[in-house]
DNA sequence: CTTAATTTTGACCACTTGGTTAAACCGTTT
DNA sequence: AAACGGTTTAACCAAGTGGTCAAAATTAAG
């Protein structure tokens, strides 16, 4: 019997989530996010002045709550396994609870690819920083001598596209969402152990 | 000085192709389709009654020519490793080139995902003989007992995803069109050799 | 050449879209 | 109770949207 304490504001930014994250940019409406939010349309426009802004304000939302924790994981104090482990982790758990984000935040790098610069200073994302972090401690924990970019992207994939790749698992290799999810569970083990083998044998 | 000898139909298509591959579904017009064919918008409706089945061919088009050359190579009889070095190559290759296809692909299982089973038949693919096939070479060839799902999700994620997160890398990294070919070339070497190195170290 | 079939076009339509605006609502302050 | 600020609504609009249709242009057949 909890009574949510959310501004107008918070309950349309909530449906407009909901109706973008499914729909994309032009597949969403106006209408669609004010019936969603229970509200009139004009209320809408009235908090966000138009589409573009709401959809703004709905991205920066997702791409802040995958970036926050990437940085928060790989800036911290663990060594190196331990970042791996614990980002594919959380970013398989996240994900895949929350599986319209990744295809979402890509799409709308393609289609508004301006927007970005911005938010990441606003993230305090930066990208030499964490080659850095990530090339001092391949070297100095694990004796190697890799390309940083590669590790990251490697990393980046084999948690993210098989979220990105659900449906594509689910109708042509027939799982369900049991088996789905029992499967993602597997990753969490199976894609550290698969990243520090393939890293323990490269040529130093 | 050479004279396309093309259909209507087909420069129809090419350039449904075109304008879909950019801009999905929802974004993409019928007029733009007419305008990049040279056509009356009616053609369009006349060879291809509406909306949805023009999206339909192109979905097709694409969803077989990536399916298409997966078969062929992992059917073939090269030995294992030979599969993933010519696997990796050609698709890091061909998505590059055609950078929007495994986006527009992805985006058409998560919003269309009725239309496929049907397609599964026409292009013959066999989820449960592909894994068949790799849990026999990995047996055979390498020794090793490992879950050939993850395995070819894998081979998947680290083809696909670098050319999906594209404006990813252009915008955060600050890639240029000459750095991210390059970055491509590169890892044609780097994901099979990543890959293989992951799989040696695998506890029997 | 005439006719018939096919291909292409322009005009049109019903409907949806994002967005505007003026009026109504409502709690607070005078 | 009147006046005021922020909030919410209904009615409306111009610009598209996918799609239709009958007529024109082109090609093929007799």
């Amino acid at each position: 019997m909890e009574i949510p304490i959310t501004t107008t504001e918070e309950r349309i930014l909530e449906a407009a989530k909901k109706v973008f994250h499914c729909k994309g940019f032009d597949g969403a409406r106006m209408q669609e996010i004010a019936d969603e939010a229970g509200v009139n349309k004009s209320l809408v426009h009235y908090y966000y002045r138009n589409k573009d802004n709401i959809f703004q304000a709905v991205f920066e939302d997702a791409f802040s709550s995958l970036i926050g924790k990437l940085n928060e994981i790989f800036f911290s104090d663990l060594p190196f396994t331990s970042k791996i482990e614990t980002f594919i982790g959380y970013y398989i758990t996240f994900l895949s609870q929350n599986s319209y984000l990744p295809l979402f935040i890509l799409n709308g790098l393609y289609s508004k690819p301006e927007q970005i610069k911005a938010m990441l200073l606003k993230n305090h994302l930066s990208p030499e920083r964490l080659m850095d972090q990530i090339r001092k401690q391949t070297r100095e924990e694990l004796g190697l001598d890799v390309d940083p970019f590669h590790v990251l992207i490697n990393i980046l994939a084999l948690s993210i596209f098989p979220v990105v790749a659900k449906p594509l698992i689910e109708t042509i290799f027939g799982f369900s969402e049991v088996q789905l999810n029992q499967f993602y569970e597997e990753r969490k083990k199976v894609v550290p152990e698969f990243i520090l083998n393939a890293l323990k044998n490269y040529e130093k």
